[in-house]
DNA sequence: AATGATAAATGAACTATGTTCAAGATCGGG
DNA sequence: CCCGATCTTGAACATAGTTCATTTATCATT
């Protein structure tokens, strides 16, 4: 076989790869993780059943495909939200931002959180990375609000307000606790972002 | 069929109810809720497969059931800490023992957001409940924090920090996103809630 | 104690799902 | 046009939760 079959098998698989995550997302953001079937995919894929698994070791790793796209996709409406506000207003900007994302593409959002590989499986490092580039959104406007910090704690502590902000969102929007209202939500993650923009203008005050 | 036949058969169900719940529980802390599969449970509560039914409707119920049992540890180990510190240290101290109470259990802990319900299914009551039972334990040291505001207001934001908290341990122990030495997390946390407990005070300054 | 009616328990069978792989289809080079 | 290498296919397998006809146990009555 010569280096033009190679590629032209290559292609194909690709493509294949392409349409099936495509097909994949548009289930997720319908109808959640939990409605991605292997045989439905594929017959919306217009594939065969065993065609998943030339293109894909196994569905977990198609899925975490998926949720590329969707880090990728939360990682623009950030961007765009962002514009060069500074300080405070950037942090609230963010929370609104992910908590907007968040009730916009619930399924798919979701699905960055609910689903685990088999225990002791690593996720892979492109997936890492892709996340890791949501927590450095934040350090831009935590330095303007803590100067003189070092880059590995506030590292550190952009990570805990996102964790926050996510904790605050992703218990908000989940009626299993109990139903909140949608402004009740607004507010409070304003609230959230504002004491603690607070609080660590008090830390920085008592430091000097 | 008398009546004493109807209550010797209800014990035995009740008998049957608990041995099951009591195995799950088991399982759910060594190997997570994936390691909960129903032949499996039969075998360990040495029942056969069809009694998990007359006994539970299916497998969600007892999932439930077991949560509900994990939120009772994680309330005792909660007002166990308390003592009766107050405000800030109130609030430290809670969010140290969730904190450590989901590394200790964090297979049982992670079941208790882990599992959802077939979607338009309601949580039952009882497991409402339970859940709102650990908000309400903020509620005492943000007031002592916030003298004056209403309760409403209080129980919203208890339930924003406990979610903040929660989303702070949550993705802190979750291996997915970066491994988080264990004593940045611990302090990573002591530092959200110093500098929220010192916005909110600010807050309340200035309404003054 | 024997009997029959009623209730409870059982586990084989059914459905649904991810994954594999032997068999067939496809394709390029000679 | 044929051969061998490669890719594609979907039936078959493994493993789930759930059901229900059958078996077993229980209990009031005689």
């Amino acid at each position: 076989m010569n280096q033009k079959t190679i590629e032209a098998g290559a292609d194909r698989r690709s493509q294949l790869r392409e349409r099936l995550i495509e097909v994949a997302q548009e289930t997720v953001a319908t109808q959640g993780l939990a409605g991605l079937k292997a045989r439905d995919l594929a017959a919306a894929a217009g594939c065969a059943l065993g065609a998943i698994y030339t293109a894909f070791d196994d569905l977990d790793e198609l899925i975490l495909r998926v949720n590329e796209r969707t880090l990728a996709r939360l990682e623009s409406a950030i961007d765009l939200a962002l514009g060069d506000a500074e300080a405070e207003q950037a942090l609230q900007t963010m929370a609104r931002t992910y908590l907007h994302f968040a009730r916009a593409e619930q399924p798919s959002w979701r699905a960055l959180f609910e689903h685990r590989l088999p225990p002791g499986v690593a996720p892979p490092q492109w997936y890492v990375d892709a996340r890791n580039r949501l927590f450095n959104r934040l350090d831009a406007p935590l330095s303007q609000l803590l100067p003189g910090t070092n880059h590995l704690a506030r590292a550190a502590f952009a990570r805990t307000l996102f964790s926050a902000v996510h904790g605050v969102v992703s218990l908000g929007l989940e009626e299993k606790i109990a139903d909140m209202p949608p402004k009740l939500l607004d507010d409070q993650l304003e609230k959230l972002i504002r004491v603690v923009a607070d609080g660590l203008m008090m830390e920085s005050a008592r430091l000097i």
